[in-house]
DNA sequence: TTGTAGGCGTTATCAA
DNA sequence: TTGATAACGCCTACAA
């Protein structure tokens, strides 16, 4: 194994001092072309990269952001977390940043994380995810004078902050017009309670769609604490009412699997994949779908209610549900690129940046 | 913002020297209880952590661990792995380790992350996901004497590193134990293509104990690439073969869930939850099944064909399958261990240590 | 048991 | 345009 290759080897070996090649690294434009080029044929040669530690020591910088990952949860959620935090990474790499990790059961934890994570690595920023009503992170955060970005909209508090977020109420839009383009009239939302800033933004979506189109939206909507068989539960109570709707956006794919699943069962229509639909020879398909239909008028297409999720987890896929898909990537890139602003910015003067993020509709089976 | 609290304030404080002050940290029986009482006091009361950048420069330790955070693949599978990583972050924190991340598309690739890694962040060490026959890996990281444990066998390739793993084969043996005994003696297995490690080791719990049942797996198996779509296509042929099997031991989750798609489609049996059981009132269940039942005598459990998958994902609570799960806050905690060990013995001749653990049986409504 | 000195690799300051 | 020097915070000798 080569011993370390520090500046020092490099200035020996290219034959100028080691702040010569400091500044070929960090300031090119400092110096004379014939000597940059040669000194970083030097460093390529030794594959020489400045050391983080010592880099942090004179500078304060670490290239360190530090991200929460939060545990599987029901998981069908979650798991969106996962994939922003795959993109995030990928994201700081692009800037030159790396992502160190954190777990915290609650608010007051994580808080306790920041002051461990901060005192100890000094990362340069943080990237919060779901944000809430009275959620004291920003604000502790703010205090510190910390660098930080969130993934969700300070919902209610002071917004003095840099933060992105997807557009939850155009993505329950559009699912909602795809509905109504569909033929459907009365289409009902399956959410969750309110007071979660992303329940009411979702369900507001939902709300202003019907209206524009001249829909009645009274008792067609539910709200219930997230899960699968929570969805199912209500979908039932909902799709079975005499003029329940003929549609549901839900507001996540964990209610809306419940509900799918509730579909299935009463329908009698599992039409996932075409294997399976070769494969069921012996069933008179329909029957129980007819049955339905007969009594639940209204929609064009008669056959079955439809269902939409929200997130388009790995689950929706699976199962053919359509659901409204969150730009990730983007979020993630949004994300550098705001905490970026804010490192560079300093105690700039500039006010904090927002970025809202339309997400767009994956039509599959289910609707 | 208080300004940032060095060894140096601390020693200050407490009337001491830095020398005092690191020796309460770091070797704290070389202290007279008294100081070292008052000095952690003073330590407590400053909320002084030592700087890891410094630290590192004088001891060349950075108590960072790297690991490469996946793209989420078909997600249903790939899942597990976030998982893991999130009970790898709590198991180094408790060692007082942090995970830096790094994405990778292949080997090659994170062979370059390892570089850039290592001269920009010194990692103690990394954590490798997904090993597989003929990995590059373990060989470069073990010529350049970096510190690693894996989280799977080294397949085929040669055992010169420490490694944790849940022994697959029992997890299958499990299953078809399981379904043995609700009296099922065709038995199925539905796996990936051999050659992959993981495929031929869950492949032969289930062979083993079929044989250990006096049972003749020949001709109930078949291999096929992960994906839902592909467990159900593979899943038609098999269940609807006069002969086949009446049940299913499959390899992934996903597997079983298309599995299980088929088999809910052919029985129009979909008992998720009670709620839907409860709604579902119109349809005459188990005609479809019980026309099936028929002509596949055998199994005591006549209605339906069993499925058991591999994983516990969250796909699968939601939709009931019997799964095998891996105890994944073993496998993080024992990887700390074993990689904390290997960076204590540094050059210690000490052969590299090797943990298998074993899955158990989480049974719902497939099997 | 406690204190002092030196150096880890880098960059900022300043002089040449 | 380049080079010498100091300093970041800590830890490991070594001295007291």
């Amino acid at each position: 194994m080569p011993s370390k290759v520090t500046i020092r080897t490099v200035a020996r070996q290219a034959g100028v001092s080691v702040q010569t090649v400091s500044n070929v690294v960090n300031a090119p434009h400092l110096v004379r072309p014939e000597t940059r080029e040669h000194v970083q044929a030097v460093i390529d040669r030794l594959g020489y990269r400045a050391s983080q530690a010592a880099r942090q020591m004179r500078s304060g910088r670490s290239r360190l952001i530090g991200v929460r990952i939060e545990p599987a949860r029901d998981g069908i959620n979650g798991n969106i977390l996962d994939r922003f935090l795959h993109e995030l990474t990928e994201a700081a790499a692009q800037a030159e940043f790396r992502i160190v990790l954190y777990t915290a059961a609650d608010d007051v934890a994580e808080i306790q994380a920041y002051e461990d994570l901060l005192a100890a690595y000094s990362p340069d920023g943080f990237v919060l995810t779901s944000t809430h009503p009275d959620d004291p992170r920003p604000g502790w955060l703010l205090d510190k004078g910390v660098p930080f970005v969130t993934f969700g909209r300070p919902w209610g508090g002071p917004d003095r902050h840099a933060w992105v977020d997807v557009d939850g109420a155009a993505g329950t839009a559009a699912a909602t017009e795809h509905l109504v383009a569909a033929g459907h009239r009365r289409i009902g939302f399956l959410g969750w309670p309110e007071g979660a800033g992303v329940a009411d933004d979702r369900r507001s979506g939902w709300l202003s769609a019907m209206r524009a189109a001249g829909l009645d939206p009274t008792g067609l909507e539910r709200h219930v604490d997230d899960g699968v068989a929570a969805g199912e539960r209500m979908a039932a109570e909902m799709l079975a009412a005499p003029d329940g709707p003929t549609a549901l956006v839900c507001a996540s794919d964990s209610l809306a699997l419940g509900a799918w699943n509730y579909v299935l069962a009463t329908t009698g229509h599992y039409a996932s994949s075409p294997a399976a639909r070769t494969a069921r020879t012996a069933r008179t398909v329909g029957t129980a779908a007819n049955a339905r239909s007969r009594s639940t008028s209204g929609a064009s297409r008669a056959s079955r209610p439809a269902v939409i999720g929200f997130d388009d987890t790995p689950v929706a896929r699976a199962v053919g549900l359509t659901t409204v898909a969150q730009p990730l990537a983007e979020v993630a890139q949004a994300c550098i690129r705001l905490l970026t602003a804010v490192l560079d910015g300093g105690g700039g003067s500039s006010p904090p940046e927002h970025v809202l993020l339309t997400p767009h509709l994956v039509v599959r089976d289910s609707a």
